[in-house]
Order: structure tokens, then sequence, then C-alpha cells
DNA sequence: TGCCTGATGTTCT
DNA sequence: GAACATCAGGCAC
């Protein structure tokens, strides 16, 4: 059981459920805050899933128990990260695709190099921007420097559902989720 | 505004 | 050896 009963039932539930939920980078003497505005469900059963293959020693941290932190590593320069959930066993995770900066603009802005919605809408640039690499691969995410933090669930007004991005598999599972009142939404 | 491409490393076949 | 859950810069329109 994690500390996020939310996390511990079906990805597809857990991954609308984490938006608007806050997470908490400490880095540097810093403190970043922001709000998860996009997310994307992976779960063992999706071709598009790392854990579809199985476990390996790279996507064995998606088999282990809810709410601790997967990082992996793309395209030869970009790190994304995502929240495993499920129970222990069954290879589930969400992706963050984009937050929304409440505190420590600067910082992460000065990470980033860029400004306002650039800095953090995709899955890469949020983990720069954060500080995210594989260092944190695993991490459990009650536990500083990175923490997650559960906020009130939403209205379903506010959440849309669609197809995700960026993936050449089981493009027409609908496990995209996104908040309707953000700018942060990285693509259509 | 929108397509195309280069950068670059880890994982799996 | 190819694929890859990406991004940013460049060039054409």
């Amino acid at each position: 059981m994690s500390q996020f009963a939310f996390l511990d039932g079906p990805v597809e539930l857990a991954a609308p459920r984490l938006l608007g939920c806050l997470l908490e980078r400490e880095i540097d003497g810093q403190l970043l805050r922001v709000r998860i505005v996009e997310t994307e469900a992976y779960h063992q059963s999706d071709a598009a899933s790392h854990s579809y293959k199985g476990r390996t020693e790279r996507t064995k941290v998606m088999f282990g128990p809810a709410g601790f932190l997967y990082v992996y590593f793309t395209y030869g320069m970009h790190y994304c990260c995502n929240v495993v959930t499920g129970p222990a066993g069954e290879g589930s995770a969400v992706l963050i695709r984009a937050v929304e900066v409440i505190e420590g603009e600067a910082a992460l802005e000065a990470r980033r190099g860029r400004s306002g919605i650039a800095a953090t809408n995709g899955p890469a640039k949020l983990c720069q921007a954060l500080g995210i690499d594989k260092a944190l691969n695993g991490h459990d995410l009650r536990r500083p420097p990175l923490r997650l933090i559960e906020q009130p669930e939403l209205p379903a007004a506010e959440i849309v559902q669609t197809t995700r991005v960026g993936i050449s598999q089981a493009k027409e599972v609908p496990w995209r989720f996104y908040l309707r009142t953000s700018k942060y939404v990285s693509r259509q």
C-alpha cells in the first residue's frame, strides 16, 4: 500500500487523478513547486509501454509498488519521468507530460534557459527544469528531495481525455489526460 | 506558421 | 544495428 491510495488502482484512473497534484522539488537549496497538468497512462498490456515486453533491468521500477518514480533516458539526450502505479508485480506508470510552475519560477527557468510555458510544457523539458535524471530512478515520492503532494480530486469537466502523443504503437488508446484550462498542454 | 533534421545514448533484437 | 513515450533550430512558404 502506498501512501497515495489513488495510485493503487488502475493506471487509467490514476492518470487523470494525478492532474492538479503538486510536485515539490528541493535542489541547490531552492524549493520548486509545480502542478501536474498533463499525464499519459502506460500499462504492460499496452504495446506503447516500456513494460509491454516484460520486466527488464530498465523497467523493473515500473513493476514495483506505486508511489515511486520511474525515470528513463530517451533519444540520446532527454529524461522523462513517470509515477509508478498499481500493485507491485504489475508494470504500470503514468508519464508526466507537462507541469505549471507555482513556486521557484526564476530558478526553474534559469535551469532551462527558457521562460514561460516553454520551460515545462513537455516531458523532457520538465525533467530538465526540475533537475530529474536517472539518479532519481526508483525514488520514493513520499520523501525529499522530490515529493508528490495529493490534491482534492478535480471535477470531471476540467479534464480532457484523448489519445497519446509521440508514440508509434497503440496510438488509438485514449490514455492521455490534461486540464482543459491549462495553457501548458504540449501538443494536440 | 509549420515541416524537417540533427544531436546523442541506452536498450533490446 | 535499429528503434526510441524528444527538443530546438533552421529554412521554406
